[in-house]
DNA sequence: CCACTATACATGCATATACATATATCACCA
DNA sequence: TGGTGATATATGTATATGCATGTATAGTGG
């Protein structure tokens, strides 16, 4: 059987976000990293000493979420955290492995974007993620 | 800070999906079912005695991932499962408890549908769904 | 009927998700 | 300065997600 279409647009978002997100995952295999961790490693390696909270704004990622996943990546050493004057806060910053385990991924994620593009050659993109971001902006919060 | 708007097809999937399940979620919440619950149950209660697989294909989701879901809903005597003639298929029927359960549910998602349409009402939703729905058929599978 | 392959579903493991709640720290004010 | 409310992060619990693999059954060629 074929997927359906459903009326429920959390319904269609969702199948959508699996099924991408199982191309791109699959595609970051060889690197060892998923998607959301590569978001993150990309995010910190742009920005570092960004906190906790500030992650969680920036990606729209729940900060409960974000925590035990930030939690995974110190464990893998490719993450550490600072106290920053708030000693509440945890400034983050990408390691020299996290960098390189996210330079090992870089080509990789371009390559799923490419597939990405290829699969959905019929749709066009820029209207969507235009779409996308502004559900993002104000549907969250 | 607010969210980016990130270069990654996958991550701004993510994002919208995350803020669009939370909405959902929160006003199914006195109906004590989640988005992904409530689909399937008015999946089944549209189409009885899909398999564990039939559903999967319709909901774009991985069987095994399924399998877990409709374990809970089936704890909750929500569903039931028939065998078929082909003795491996499990054939899935809506109880009286989870049509009830649905028919509570189904105002509450109408609401989540108008609360969605109104935050998001500088979007083309008609272009978006089935751009969604279009990437669902051509990356999946 | 008997291997052998394919299919349907389940299980082990790891990560992702978020609500309710707890804890530590800060900011402010009396 | 000490109390009080606000904020940043962590934890308990439950569901969601999917890959690798296991198990049972079906289908197929001999």
């Amino acid at each position: 059987m074929k997927p359906i279409r459903l009326p429920c647009y959390c319904g269609s978002l969702r199948q959508a976000s699996r099924v991408v997100t199982q191309l791109y995952d699959q595609m970051l295999k060889p690197s060892g990293v998923k998607i959301t961790q590569f978001s993150i490693l990309k995010l910190l390696a742009a920005c570092p000493d960004l906190t906790t909270g500030g992650m969680a704004d920036a990606l729209a990622m729940d900060s409960t979420t974000l925590t035990r996943t930030l939690k995974i990546l110190q464990e893998n050493r490719w993450i550490e955290a600072a106290t920053g004057t708030d000693r509440r806060q945890r400034c983050w910053r990408i390691t020299a492995d996290g960098l390189q385990r996210l330079q090992h991924a870089e080509p990789l994620w371009e390559g799923a974007q490419k597939e990405f593009t290829r699969l959905a050659d019929d749709v066009d993109l820029d209207s969507l993620t235009r779409s996308v971001f502004l559900l993002v902006q104000k549907v969250g919060g």
